[in-house]
DNA sequence: TATGAGGGGTGACGTGGCGTCAGGCTCAAG
DNA sequence: CTTGAGCCTGACGCCACGTCACCCCTCATA
């Protein structure tokens, strides 16, 4: 099966001039016929469809086309963090919505909000943070999808269940009025960085003290880890953290 | 309480950049301290506010401009409008959500999706329809954001007041118990499709019978004429329906 | 056999929403 | 009195296309 260039156009809503900008910069090439007219084959279509993927979370055409030419993109690797992305996307939308609620009401009751009120969830910078830890091209992140690609469900699932045991760990300790810095929280604080390693990539030191940075200030991985206990988050961290001030001594 | 440029950005996470082109296309305009500094008021930061509900759901400055700019704008009414259309945004993802599973389903089997079933959700001309609905009736509309792209607040001034006057003038009519298909209502229904006609679009009989409709069956805009007189949005209507009754004899 | 509509193609220029300088003014702090 | 941070105004650059001009091909209908 082919298609024609009109025909795929009123297949994806795009328009004949984008397709055809799309081959000229390379990022979907169909092959030619002998009248040089374009024709799209299945891969071409699947490839189309990937690309309306990431544009529908703002990605530039040129970040789509080194995302999809990495020699080491994995496609259902792939599918599975842009259906993260795009959770989180709606989630973004619920902070604005929220926002938009209270800008209602505050308009009805005829009162001024606080001005630092007004722009919640609008702020980009930290969710392009986010993209760039969840996309960039740190070679952390090259190894974690080489590794990651030979995952299978079941790998997966174990995975996650480690960690849910280790965080439950933590949480017995802060239950527990454990100090962050107790040497129980720093000898789990070592398992994580080992558990790390042993699934996604080499947790160096610096990465390590860099999860923990994250962990706090990324409310994706707050909450997530939350669900395990309150402010488990922040506990988790400053056990990181006192790990290295520990070593440093 | 007033902010200058850099505090705006920081609050609302645009660049300083971006603040300067919004003041530079007319679309928030802060006034000017003594050395010429940017000062954003209490007012401008709400107008920036409305500014990003907007373009989170992807309208053009321009579009935002002749939104915000509109006579008849009407904020309470508009931040409603925005809620529907952000739960509806919301909507939308999770349909492209629901095409990413399926995807995901299909590649986990090795199957081939039907290509059809590929793009759901992508289609924006669907969704385009709705906004077009919702905000902006079509060629007469694009027409009107066209002229009013060029007004000065000097210019809106003076349209607000022509505006005024003749609704003043149904209201007088109106108060004297003339009935609305007095010939006297007629020559202002035809003043009135000359007004639009000279500041927002051809107003074409069809238009105008149209803008009959609207000024009764929408909320916003009847609101907005009885402030110049009680139920004058219907006594205005009628007349102009007069107006292509009598000529179409 | 002409013809006209409807598809295809390649330049090339236009546009919107900024980013990114360059060059110069202002102002509080040291 | 310098210095650095922040402000200003052009002016150019860039991306993702829209739009237009001009030409080719094909197929149904006159």
């Amino acid at each position: 099966m082919t298609w024609t260039t009109k025909e795929v156009a009123t297949l994806t809503g795009l328009t004949p001039r984008t397709l055809r900008h799309y081959d000229a910069i390379g990022l979907v090439c169909p092959s030619r016929a002998e009248n040089d007219y374009r024709v799209y084959t299945q891969p071409n279509i699947e490839r189309l469809q990937d690309v309306m993927f990431y544009r529908e979370l703002g990605f530039s055409l040129h970040e789509i086309a080194s995302i999809l030419d990495d020699p080491d993109y994995n496609k259902l690797d792939a599918l599975l963090k842009l259906r993260l992305a795009l959770t989180e996307r709606k989630q973004h939308i619920n902070t604005i919505l929220q926002t938009l609620n209270q800008t209602i009401q505050a308009h009805q009751q005829g009162v001024t909000m606080e001005s630092k009120d007004m722009f919640n969830g609008f702020d980009a910078s930290l969710h392009e943070e986010e993209t760039q830890h969840t996309w960039g091209h740190t070679s952390a992140y090259k190894e974690s999808s080489r590794r990651t690609q030979k995952y299978t469900p079941e790998d997966w699932q174990k995975i996650q269940q480690e960690h849910a045991t280790l965080y439950d760990a933590f949480n017995t300790l802060k239950q527990n009025n454990t100090p962050p810095d107790d040497p129980r929280a720093t000898r789990l604080a070592l398992q994580h960085r080992e558990l790390i390693s042993n699934y996604f990539y080499t947790c160096t030191p610096e990465i390590h003290q860099g999860l923990a940075l994250i962990y706090v200030q990324d409310e994706r991985f707050q909450k997530n880890i939350n669900t395990h206990g309150e402010e488990l988050a922040t506990y988790i961290s400053q056990a990181i953290t006192h790990l290295y001030q520990q070593t440093s001594k």
